[in-house]
DNA sequence: CTTGCCATACAGACCGGTTGGTATGTATAG
DNA sequence: CTATACATACCAACCGGTCTGTATGGCAAG
């Protein structure tokens, strides 16, 4: 009990990194990996160069580290890739874009995705970056790819398709669409590019006989 | 004849502004806007920071015109946008993308679409160059959307969808497609994902009565 | 045709500010 | 006492931008 609380006065140097990845990341969302500076992130973070230095060996290191340890459980935690779904995966991954489209705020409509501005920006210039990043957008490419599959043998998917190339062109969708919705300033076409892509999932349901399918009713369980 | 001809030695200002924009958009594709040097920007030019201010009055603005005078033309002739489309739009565009699927090369894959590299880092830090880059964005989805309206009243493309939602979509997955691609380095994912939007724009065409539609001959005339 | 002029079109030195990074000093916890 | 965890002063390199100097080429005057 005297080893992690109240520990708040003095020394803390889990805290102290804590502070340094978190003002990072908000430097390097606003103005890119390359124009973040060190000052501003350190002046943010309330510390100095020299605890900077002391957790980090240079200021890519420091980038590496808010790809692996802030970016990426924000972008699974934010796309439902961290907790297991069940049930058909089309209806499923519909309600996490619904869920998405209804809770956009301004901030990341103006921002886009802190990842995928990471990898547009690092990805030519710096393997380990590029690496990083996308070893994080192969997770959720997985995930998703893992559902449809799961879905073919469930029946919920039509077994014509590739889980991996549908899944690699949902992800591109959505970050395309957050690309170009930022570049517009449009939370409007965000939404709107979110539901097309809703409905293009609609179109992976296998052929029910002669019935148009156009309606579901997702019966209100929680599963 | 002597007036713009032969003139190669001595004054040329419109070639040395020509070279000044190529070496820019060289430079800024590879490293972004912000980190491109100016001192490379003129090395790669061949001229010196005399000539560059003359031409243009400061970074931001060279930028500027990089996007409206080099990126711009590169990105409406390389999608179809200059030349006009008739006949089916849903095969045109099907078209369009398996010719740039055929005709990738290894530095665009790497590098991505220049134009979706300045929107995703500059929109949010500069106005001018976020209008400039969604001018050009926005050219290529009323394209698109005015053909998908002409298909709609030929009959080659259903009522049922927005030409301008499907448009938005479209140009948002591709630039999704480009990106992610870059991240991953891999070709054959961006040939993928094209390849599934080809068949998504499949779903546009009207019902045919009870005819699945898998394939389809496009006769070998020219249109 | 020639001469002189002057705006244009650069060349290149220079500048203050900012950058990432380092070296050294010091207080704390164990 | 010693390793850790910082704080601070400092640095060379590079940044975009400015300033001054100069050569060119067209044009008007004679």
């Amino acid at each position: 009990m005297t080893k992690t609380m109240v520990k708040r006065r003095g020394r803390d140097p889990d805290a102290t990194r804590d502070k340094l990845l978190k003002a990072a990341f908000e430097e390097i969302y606003r103005r890119g990996f390359q124009a973040a500076s060190l000052d501003t992130i350190l002046a943010k973070a309330g510390v100095t160069k020299g605890a900077l230095y002391h957790h980090f060996p240079d200021k890519a290191s420091l980038g590496y580290a808010v790809v692996d340890e802030v970016v990426k459980g924000f972008l699974l935690e934010r796309w439902g890739v961290s907790e297991p779904s069940t049930g058909d995966p089309v209806t499923a991954l519909q309600r996490i874009l619904r869920g998405r489209a209804a809770s956009l705020t301004p901030h990341e409509v103006e921002l886009g995705c802190p990842l995928n501005n990471l990898a547009q920006e690092m990805s030519p210039l710096d393997q380990r970056f590029r690496r990083g990043v996308n070893a994080t957008f192969d997770i959720w490419r997985n995930a998703v790819a893992r559902d449809l599959q799961r879905g073919q043998a469930e029946g919920t998917v039509r077994k014509s398709v590739d889980p991996r190339k549908i899944a690699a062109f949902v992800v591109a969708s959505i970050e395309g669409s957050f690309g170009l919705a930022k570049g517009a300033q449009s939370a409007a076409m965000l939404r709107s590019n979110l539901e097309v892509l809703g409905s293009f999932l609609e179109s992976l349901r296998p052929a029910s006989k002669a019935l148009p399918a156009r309606e579901r009713k997702p019966s209100r369980r929680k599963q």
